[in-house]
DNA sequence: CACCCTGCATACGGTGGCGTATGCTATAAT
DNA sequence: ATTATAGCATACGCCACCGTATGCAGGGTG
């Protein structure tokens, strides 16, 4: 076997949600089909068959690998972090960019307008990012109402910030974000 | 005829785009198909093909009418408005809201994450308002990236607020719409 | 070496949507 | 009264996709 290490043997699960999220970011779950990733891959959907049940199970593994992977992992990344509430935040927001957060963001709320599952995994994650956020405003001195204003704007900033408004700039974008905060913290 | 009063008789373009508007808002573009939309009318697909040439004939025009007949008019009553740049901000608030504004937008983004027409009626209106908003800004004080990026927060909450975090009760949203103006009005 | 299980191919019937062609009907115009 | 037109129905061929059934090759394990 010559080209062993040249082409991929074997799929799996995970080749197949890797692939199905990637065609979701760019095109919407309309996009994500079994015929359609089977292509993608090079294989027909007898693969496809193999490893999930149907589109449903697809779907739901897309919704848990969005919650715990890609999501979840921003605040942890933030937890992490040695620094205040403040230093906290911009690990969010570096992140949040890096992992292109945004366009997963906007694709999920896209299907979660006629899907309930995935509009209940949309709902759980801004109630968790809302609620982490709100906390780290609240440790820099902000309270109640005022506080979780703040953290709204953050969190939606974040949310959409890729998909609206994306600044190449490296500089520029680095620029606004600090500004960002300040705007947002000051008492 | 006893109940020409009662049952619409005849169909125009109008009616079928703001059903298909209305699809658009609840489903997203997936949901806006030719027979679906006869079935909601209750017609046949016939009908349909005599409103419209195409799909896409359709498509074209829910995005004139979204551009024309829901974002604008946003930016032409805050324009109406006689107060100071902070009442025209209001305004903006308060009539996006109401329309239901950010639901349209959310449709509308992921119908343009691949579909070209539609990216680029969405990308006009976000420079649209991003450039009416900051020029309030700049109106009130603030200048260049600062005057920028206080307008980014602005019109990204707007854009997003009914979809992800619509608030029931009259009194609260106000509220935080206040000191949301106040939060990115701070010097 | 025989066996089994994984990964994938192939083939099938069914559904739903697209766009076209054609015909019917009621109203409006002349 | 005749004709035209707007609005809609019906029927057709085409395609993409779903989910199922079944077969087959090859590496791993006994």
């Amino acid at each position: 076997m010559p080209t062993a290490e040249l082409e991929k043997r074997h799929l799996h699960r995970e080749d197949w949600i890797l692939s199905a999220l990637d065609v979701l970011r760019k095109e919407g779950i309309s996009g994500v089909r079994a015929e359609r990733l089977a292509r993608l891959l090079g294989v027909t959907k007898g693969s496809f068959y193999h490893h999930f049940k149907d589109l449903e199970d697809l779907q739901q593994a897309l919704l848990d690998y969005w919650m715990n992977r890609l999501v979840r992992p921003i605040k942890d990344a933030a937890d992490a972090c040695t620094g205040g509430p403040a230093e906290k935040l911009i690990t969010v927001m570096d992140t949040s960019y890096d992992r292109k957060s945004s366009q997963y963001d906007f694709a999920m709320r896209g299907w979660a307008l006629w899907d309930e599952r995935a509009a209940e995994a949309v709902a759980r994650m801004d109630e968790m990012r809302l609620a982490y956020v709100t906390r780290q405003f609240e440790e820099m001195g902000f309270t109640g109402l005022d506080a979780e204003t703040r953290a709204r704007l953050f969190v939606v900033y974040n949310v959409t910030e890729t998909s609206m408004y994306p600044i190449e700039d490296r500089e520029k974008r680095q620029e606004i974000m600090r500004r960002r905060l300040e705007i947002l913290t000051r008492k």
